[in-house]
DNA sequence: TTGTACGCGTTATCAC
DNA sequence: GTGATAACGCGTACAA
């Protein structure tokens, strides 16, 4: 590997210019333009590429951005988001590095994160004790950390989606179109975790004064295709608002297994706007999470706050909400007349 | 940022005893238990954590591993990749980082990726020119580049998905079903990349002397939902094996507009296994890419041979093939009786 | 322009 | 056997 010491040697400068020059400081030094030109040949010509690492030694800085998350695979969501940090923090020179986070191992995690030094950290679905126990240790190496979800907690850095704005203009989308019996679509551990999407159904049904409209009690538990067909077929809403895109997909299945027709007889939403959505028959009715504007914006905050010297998110909570939107397709049209 | 000179001072030991212990160099070097439990007592009460970045310098090697490909968003694959990336590496000690490929901007991939000694890189969708170059320049400072898909060149490193015989798999799998009249739904720009899954279907088709079956050749260049719904309509085909999930999501909302009732009416496949297929309606026939997989052996792939001095993959071609699997669902069925 | 110290950990080599 | 000393790797910063 060619160093600037091979290049000193090349072309018999002292590794100082020769490091003034390749770092572009040649205008505050002054450095004479023939020799610049010769240092700038010398290192194309034997093939010079700026060892990083010791760059990184050195300053004391490094540009990696870690994303801590359980597991990438079985969505796009993730994808979709890390698209948007690498989209955003391409301009800045920084990368991603892929740290690997397991429930209650919060040590081990720490270690690997806090040997590499990284800049900040984004965070994927970390659990509450967990996400404080890191971003205190994180915080005493002056490495700031920044959930991509909510958590109750008085200080950090938060970018979220308005999950419950969502479901509430689904269901204000329902209302006006007529619905009264809606139902919502989601289990109970997620309803445990005071999930923000719950909360915004509550908030859109209380709002009209929906009396008829529940969180559907039957699928809490189970949500086998042979109790969704049994809801469905039991034509006790004229609506179903469901947290997911893929929950939303099994209703449309069950609709299409009972016989009633969406959106004639049953009205559908979803939530995320996955790719596969609008490919649904019929297509779905779901409020879009803009994944990647997410990522972007969760990475031009953690950059704007690694570049603050002030700390303040050490002693305050800063949330960045990004907004959803509703996105109109197929499987919901005027309610149907119910007895 | 506590470092070993801390630890030396706080315990009155030298420097070099102290990465002896910390390094677990304490069989082969020899340090009594005392000074050995002194020293990790100290490292833990300060919080020391080694700092990866100078190991790594001193060492000459790093533990990083990067995944170079265009866009991460959209879809699922690559997060499911990725997944399978580092569930494999987290063993071994090594790192994913993130490198942005960016068409014809070699030169600076390169650049980025060099100046960062990885010890490794796993390409996705890079194209041909760009591999080539891109394998030769990482050749010359000894960082194998494996991709995820073949390329026509004589040397390198491949772990690939088996897409022709999955599609041969369904046409096998249509015909012992009855069919005859198989059409394949792709696009021009694929075929004339001489993709595999083109390849397997003409295998297929050739095997069983399907002479009616045929890329479909209205869908080579404009796929809207009007045209498909005509092809469909036509019932020209008993069976549409289709090159992606997607497309194969498409047929299924043209035959729902078209009145064709699948499986009845008409068989449908589709490639890659989605988590969305099996929401289908109906649950979609498929070809399983296992994707988490194909990550995995990648990286097994790669770090043997970034453990192996041989260096052979520069000089020949190795090639690893993950085997797929068609997953029978309810999109397929016996041959609807055509004129 | 250049010499020199520095950052952090590793690895001989050397003294007790 | 136990531990210390010193050089090394690569680039930066600052005084000379």
């Amino acid at each position: 590997m060619v160093t600037i010491n091979d290049i000193a040697q090349n072309t018999g400068l002292s590794r100082s210019t020769v490091s003034a020059v390749l770092s572009g400081k040649t205008e505050s030094i002054r450095i004479s333009q023939t020799t610049s030109e010769l240092i700038r040949k010398a290192a194309d010509r034997l093939g010079y590429h700026r060892n990083s690492l010791a760059y990184q030694m050195v300053t004391g800085t490094t540009n990696v951005i870690g994303f801590l998350s359980e597991d990438l695979g079985g969505t796009e969501f993730t994808g979709a988001i890390l698209s948007g940090i690498m989209c955003e923090s391409a301009g800045s020179g920084y990368y991603t590095k892929l740290f690997p986070y397991t429930r209650g191992h919060v040590e081990k995690n720490l270690t690997d994160i806090i040997g590499q030094r990284p800049a900040g950290i984004i965070s994927f679905a970390v659990n509450q004790p967990d996400f404080e126990r890191i971003f205190d240790q994180l915080a005493k190496f002056g490495i700031p950390l920044l959930s991509l979800q909510n958590i109750e907690i008085n200080r950090g850095i938060f970018v979220i989606t308005a999950d419950a704005d969502g479901v509430t203009a689904a269901v204000e989308h329902l209302y006006s179109l007529g619905h009264r019996k809606i139902g919502f679509f989601t289990n109970r551990k997620s309803m445990e975790l005071k999930s923000p999407r719950n909360e915004g159904f509550l908030n859109g049904i209380t709002k009209h004064n929906l009396s008829e409209s529940v969180v559907i009690p039957e699928l809490l538990d189970t949500a086998d295709m042979e109790t969704l067909t049994r809801v469905v077929a039991s034509k006790s809403y004229t609506a179903i608002v469901c947290d997911t895109d893929y929950n939303a997909m099994r209703i449309l299945q069950a609709a299409a297994k009972a016989g009633v027709k969406v959106p004639g007889e049953l009205s559908v939403t979803g939530f995320a706007n996955l790719a596969a959505v609008e490919l649904c028959i019929p297509p779905l009715t779901t409020v879009l999470q803009p994944f990647t504007q997410w990522g972007m914006a969760a990475m031009r905050k953690l950059l704007s706050v690694i570049n603050d010297k002030s700390k303040s998110y050490l002693t305050e909570k800063i949330v960045e909400k990004i907004e959803v939107k509703l996105i109109e397709r197929e499987s919901t049209a005027p309610a149907y007349p119910v007895n």
